[in-house]
DNA sequence: ACCTTGAATCGACAATCATCGAAACAGCAT
DNA sequence: ATGCTGTTTCGATGATTGTCGATTCAAGGT
């Protein structure tokens, strides 16, 4: 688990506020990318159920290979939208809210302008 | 413009709110997915700006190719996130609010569990 | 009828992606 | 030290994707 640099969560201009420019579309974007797989957006979920979690409780939800998991949790890590650490022989992840809110705030109907 | 038969915007069962099912994932992941593009993101803020847009005021904003533009439309259009019709030489495209609501709630902490 | 313009479709191509198994790494317990 | 288990990284592979240019389709105008 090396060290990431990660997406800022910082989103303005809602895509039902207003305009996306070319540079925020670039940084937002990969955050829904991240959710627009299957697989990912029942990982976001379960760790999102709850405070924390396990890889070891993860991986037995899917039918998929340990190291495929761990792919998809590297892929959410980089959009921002989870974080995790290894404590002894396990490593937990855990959502970040701000970066929810933020993609939810985008798609609300007019947060501001109303 | 063929019809499509487009997705459901059926959310159910928050990602902050709950775990998502197999099925919920696979209906609802194809719309993160359509906005997790760099390009069809500014489309649907575009789009989402005025009540309804016009293709050739969409392409211009690009520098792409009108073939590339009409096949970004069309996933966001297969993932029920925008609709359209063609009126006369023009085509127009508007946002189905309805879909955006429905992935801004998924995302929100505790809309109703709270 | 014909040509022009806006938009969608088709066919192709390089790039990215999801997945796997094997190998490497990190802790912990003998 | 050695081995065992959980997790990540590496390398490979088939599938999907974003893009283009060429073609086709739709609607008007002449």
């Amino acid at each position: 688990m090396k060290e990431l640099p990660t997406i800022q969560a910082n989103v303005c201009c809602g895509l039902a506020t207003g305009v996306i420019d070319e540079t925020d579309a670039a940084r937002i974007a990969p955050m829904f990318k991240a959710l627009g797989d299957p697989v990912r957006l029942r990982l976001a979920a379960l760790i999102a159920s709850q405070t924390e979690m396990c890889v070891c409780e993860l991986t037995p939800q899917f039918e998929l290979s340990g190291s495929t998991i761990s792919h998809h949790l590297r892929i959410l890590r980089e959009a921002g939208l989870i974080d995790g650490e290894r404590r002894g022989t396990w490593v937990y992840y855990w959502i970040k809210p701000d970066a929810l809110h933020a993609l939810s705030a985008l798609l609300q109907p007019t947060p501001a302008t109303a």
